[in-house]
DNA sequence: CAGGCGTTGCTGGA
DNA sequence: TCCAGCAACGCCTG
């Protein structure tokens, strides 16, 4: 049995019980575990100032996916003779007293990447260190290390998703089997003075609980993300078949993909059991698709934006970014405030934004049409505004991940073929010719003819009527005209491009400034035929 | 230094 | 449903 030392386990992602290591190590030779989750006020608190409910950095989903995800931990814990500690404050302060509290001699937490983690585990450790607690810290967020990767690559993060394996190679704990109970926890010794609670409801936070419109998509949690897992890999003809590029974005009664995506942000699910199990039915199938497209492939996918985001300076912004490509962006709070808000005009972008905001989830095509329509396509406004409106509305946004796809998609690093431009019309009538998503997430537009839903402002003011949807009235006009500023999109990021080869990369905030007011000016020679002047004028 | 390639573009024709 | 043609990016490889 247990004997020794009290250990304290400290849980952040990681929400799970099966493949964890840190875990499993607390548990070893301890007299007492401590699982402790810490609620940062910062972090969860509301903030009635934000634009959708939630707190000033999350979501309203988010927190409560995180609140159901410890809750049924605590609950696994209990069946092993544990509990979750749940207390309140600054995490780094908090920890601190408790290891000073419960004299802890191990501290056991997952190893993370995030710049937010990357300085706060900094101050514990160094705390940690000076006071003679031994620290546990071990990669299993992820199926690589990140800075493994970035060290065997000569130092700098792989630039694209293949090199990941090739550098790689399979991942070392592969084949040997991954904990996926741990059998019973030393107990949890005495708490002193330190105030516990149980994991609050979203009311307690201070929230109205207004589930009103849709039950939640997700359950947060453990036990919920291995069931979906299980009925996931269930049909192995599907797993063997999985081609990312060829998703439905507009199947919502099924979705398209696992939607295992916030059980992995939050390592509910741990992505080497998931990559395990799949490795498995790949082997049992005859034929069977290959990363980057398969269903493993995603994951390699999700290593890959992480070892990126781990081992580039600043790479959640544009500027003192060195991969990120200097775009003269706008500023314009309007636009982005129509596309935050689904006013665009334009059916296909609003109903996806709806999505959004209630699910909290939308497909990977989705993700792309509205990105791309917001920056490089259409609207041309900064892709960290949409970053950080996608980083409140996700339940599953990941920092690397999140910033990753918005430099992909944006044309500022690893993608750059800028003319490739997603249609906000055709793209999606392509899935959906009659429009089935457009009229549940928008039913202002239910009963508008197929031929008009995609373009609603083009039909007939008889059938608008008939249809008792009036454009301009009760759903606005397109905010732009597609044709012409996809076009000007693409004039203003060729000159873009063109200043940052001759400036060897090197591209100040006066460049930018000059580049735009020569954009400015070269709308004005075009006789207002610009998207700014058609904003001005109200025209579709 | 040229040629091949890159998870997910669009249009129009067969 | 598949394909060519369009336009045309940078990065990696040899």
């Amino acid at each position: 049995m247990a004997s020794g030392s009290n250990s304290l386990m400290w849980f952040r992602k990681g929400l799970r019980i099966h493949d964890n290591p840190a875990l499993e190590y607390a548990a070893k030779n301890s007299s007492h575990v401590y699982p402790v989750f810490v609620i940062d006020p910062h972090y969860m608190k509301p903030d009635p100032t934000a634009f959708s409910p939630g707190s000033k950095f999350a979501g309203l989903n988010r927190i409560r996916f995180l609140l159901e995800s410890l809750t049924d931990l605590d609950c696994s814990l209990k069946k092993i003779s544990s509990r979750l500690l749940v207390l309140h404050g600054d995490p780094g302060d908090v920890v601190i007293r408790c290891l000073k509290e419960w004299d802890i001699k191990k501290l056991c937490f997952e190893y993370d990447t995030d710049p937010y983690y990357q300085a706060l585990d900094r101050k514990v450790k160094n705390y940690a260190l000076d006071s003679g607690v031994e620290i546990f810290s071990p990669v299993s967020h992820t199926l690589f290390n990140p800075a493994e990767i970035i060290q065997k690559n000569g130092g700098k993060p792989p630039m694209n998703c293949q090199l990941i394996l090739k550098i790689a190679g399979e991942p070392h704990w592969l084949s040997s089997s991954l904990s996926t109970t741990v059998p019973t926890l030393p107990p949890v010794g005495d708490v002193g003075s330190c105030e516990i609670s149980e994991v609050p409801t979203v009311k307690q936070l201070g929230y109205e609980d207004n589930q009103e419109d849709e039950t939640p998509i997700f359950k947060g949690g453990e036990s919920e993300a291995l069931r979906r897992l299980r009925e996931s890999i269930n049909d192995k003809e599907w797993v063997a078949k999985f081609e990312k590029p060829n998703g439905d974005p507009s199947a919502f009664l099924k979705p398209a993909t696992t939607m295992l995506s916030p059980y992995l942000k939050f390592g509910c699910l741990s992505s080497r059991y998931f990559y395990q199990c799949l490795k498995e039915i790949e082997k049992e199938v005859k034929h069977h698709t290959l990363p980057p497209v398969s269903l493993s492939g995603q994951l390699l996918w999700r290593d890959f934006f992480y070892t990126v985001g781990f081992g580039t300076v600043n790479f959640d912004r544009m500027r003192n970014n060195a991969i990120c490509r200097q775009i003269p962006w706008n500023n314009d709070d309007e636009l982005l405030a129509a596309w935050r808000d689904a006013r665009t005009g334009f059916p296909w972008i609003d109903a996806i934004m709806v999505q959004l905001r209630k699910w909290g989830w939308i497909h990977h095509l989705a993700r792309h049409s509205v990105a791309c329509f917001l920056t490089r396509g259409d609207l041309f406004v900064h892709w960290e505004k949409g970053r950080d409106v996608f980083e409140r509305l996700l339940v599953d946004s990941d920092w690397a991940i999140n910033n990753g796809n918005w430099l992909w998609l944006s044309c500022s690093a690893f993608f750059y073929q800028y003319h490739r431009i997603y249609s906000p019309i055709t793209f999606g009538k392509k899935y959906d010719p009659t429009g089935a998503y457009i009229r549940h997430f928008l039913p202002v537009l239910k009963d508008m003819p197929k031929e008009y839903i995609y373009e609603p402002w083009t039909a007939p003011l008889s059938i608008q009527t008939k249809a008792n949807c009036i454009i301009g009235k009760d759903y606005p006009k397109p905010i732009i005209s597609h044709e012409i500023a996809s076009k000007e999109c693409k004039n203003k990021i060729a000159a873009a491009y063109k200043l940052y080869k001759t400036n060897n990369g090197q591209v100040s905030d006066e460049d930018l400034q000059k580049l735009r007011r020569q954009m400015v000016d070269n709308l004005d020679h075009n006789q207002g035929t610009g998207s700014r002047r058609l904003k001005q004028q109200k025209l579709i």
